[in-house]
DNA sequence: AATGAGTTACTGACATGTCAGCAACAGGCT
DNA sequence: AGCCTGTTGCTGACATGTCAGTAACTCATT
């Protein structure tokens, strides 16, 4: 066993600091997002990614996916989401095991409503405070970081029960 | 009103890929750390924060506000951790209010064990995929974006109770 | 058609976070 | 001493995530 690679003085900060920023980033755009629409930073992402798909419909193995969620995860937080109004369930037509998640009417005028003022906050609390080199270099990061671990890259199930 | 200033197509690739990257990494970390120690990774904060500390004791008050957490989530979490034997609590000896945690031998020797596999896996999932530069850069833009937010910088409460 | 392995979604039990409320205390003031 | 305001930490109720288990279904093979 060799010995520690121990992190170095700059590795460390930028490690100490990226954790702190996850913090304390996630915290204000969460409050911005529930003070300006009532919405958690989860619902958004259900309605964002739902609003994407044309007719607003999606399997619920697929949405699951996208979102990076195990399908319990989804069960559970549609099943809010539709007690809200926001979403509906229905069971598909060709496969008697699977279910449609769509927007209501309402979650689409909540999303609408919503998205000014969280890219409002993204630009605020991040992005605006960047120059265009340093964007560049975050989305460089990321893609490194999900080459790496991305579910398509094999051995990550994010699903518990999945095979 | 301002028309929204949507983010430009560099901007909403960055911001997506800079959230899927914090769930990955999250995550893989996370398991990781679970699968080497047996521990979370706040329970690894609580354990290295407390060790930075001459003598590993801290005033609750002051190891909340080190891991920007709420008093509450650490009464609850410490108390978790007590159960388990990795760190003590006592009453102080001057204010009647507060109340001392340290670290026990056994929460020493935990994480004296768990360390190195962690740095691995910080390594091996973020730092060691980027350039020099690159890191420099993450540090760069997490502290801007701890400048804006972080608490000493005003009015952002992480403890509802606060004044 | 019948079997059996894999897929899909839901559920219950539990872990961990949030907030509101509370009890005990500190310290300045009268 | 007595009072008042603010601080400190704990607790209970609740929200949201995890995992294991299950029911219903699909599909290839027999």
């Amino acid at each position: 066993m060799p010995s520690t690679r121990w992190l170095t003085g700059p590795q460390e900060r930028a490690w100490r600091r990226y954790r702190r920023m996850r913090t304390l980033l996630d915290l204000q755009i969460a409050r911005d997002l529930n003070r300006d629409s009532g919405l958690s930073e989860t619902d958004y992402d259900v309605l964002s990614t739902l609003s994407e798909q044309p007719g607003s419909r999606w399997r619920a193995r697929d949405l699951a996916a996208q979102l990076l969620w195990s399908t319990s995860r989804l069960a559970h937080h549609v099943g809010r989401m539709e007690q809200r109004g926001l979403v509906n369930r229905e069971p598909t037509a060709d496969d008697g095991r699977g279910a449609i998640i769509s927007l209501t009417e309402q979650g689409r005028a909540v999303l609408h409503q919503a998205a000014p003022p969280h890219v409002a906050s993204v630009r605020r609390n991040l992005i605006d405070l960047l120059t265009e080199e340093e964007v560049a270099t975050l989305d460089t990061i990321a893609e490194k970081v999900i080459a790496k671990l991305a579910p398509s890259g094999g051995t990550t199930p994010l699903d518990p029960n999945a095979a």
